[in-house]
DNA sequence: TATTGTTATACTCTATAACTATA
DNA sequence: TATAGTTATAGAGTATAACAATA
């Protein structure tokens, strides 16, 4: 072996895998992604307006500027989902109290309950296939699961 | 409580659990595959492409309907980022030997190199958030991954 | 002048349907 | 007639640049 000496061995070998896991960690991500979107065609919506659904249910009425930057999409982005899940109703648009350039938008009822039922009872093709794991897997998923959105927030 | 004495109290729990876990499995792996797209714009290649080119990497040589039923997705899908890999010499299409009907796609020198420089140094960006991590997440992130893996192999 | 949101535009990824060539 | 691959076309998701309205 031909170290340089001010690296300790361990710490080579823990960047390795670290290098290693994000490579393999991003391939199962975007191939689940890809797994996901696909086995939802049928359903009312699809899952970047799921997420946006679910940010406004667990962190209440906000601007478009502030859902963007909450999802993580530039504000465009988010004006094209925010303007689909009006068209059918899911969101309210109203005027900003005190600031005429920004709007509120919040879950309308029927978005509330879209929200809900998806959470109880939607996923259907991803809760088959959990239904097949053990125990320690399911465990590690949700582990996973915490950290993947840790990760998120700590993004640049 | 007026749960039917056929159902165990257990198994409804595990199966709430199950739904719950595959929600909010949904949405982070849709926002991290998000990101981690967006992380890559100045890379050589797309996720997708590399994810195609990772497969043939670790299984050799075959053709785009083999490779399309392995990558999940539709054979036109696959057409295109064979295509797409062609163009920038990171794939070989050579007819097949005794069908006419089909060609067989492999990994050029380029290609080769390309992904295992890869694997070696790149996906920069969540290389650096999981730095950050404890060794416990560590573990449950790559236990993660092979369950994933192993979810979309079960794949419809 | 700076900020917020939107519009215009374009690119990637994926799909379905229709077509071509070969078996 | 069936199969493998491609082409044509469309739609979702996302981005950047330019614009309008308001602060």
């Amino acid at each position: 072996m031909n170290l340089p000496h001010e690296t300790p061995v361990l710490s080579l070998f823990v960047s390795h895998d670290e290098k290693q896991l994000a490579s393999d960690l991003a391939l199962a991500v975007v191939r689940l992604a890809r797994q996901l979107r696909g086995h939802r065609q049928h359903s009312a919506v699809s899952l970047t307006q799921l997420s946006a659904l679910s940010t406004l249910f667990s962190e209440g009425p906000m601007t478009p500027g502030a859902l963007a930057a909450r999802e993580r999409v530039q504000p465009p982005s988010m004006t094209r989902v925010i303007g689909s899940l009006a068209d059918v109703g899911l969101v309210d648009r109203m005027p900003h109290p005190s600031d005429g350039r920004q709007i509120i938008v919040s879950l309308s009822e029927a978005g509330k309950a879209l929200v809900q039922n998806e959470k109880d009872a939607r996923e259907a093709w991803l809760a088959a296939q959990l239904r097949n794991l053990r125990s320690a897997e399911l465990t590690s998923l949700r582990e996973a699961v915490d950290t993947m959105t840790e990760l998120m927030k700590t993004c640049d």
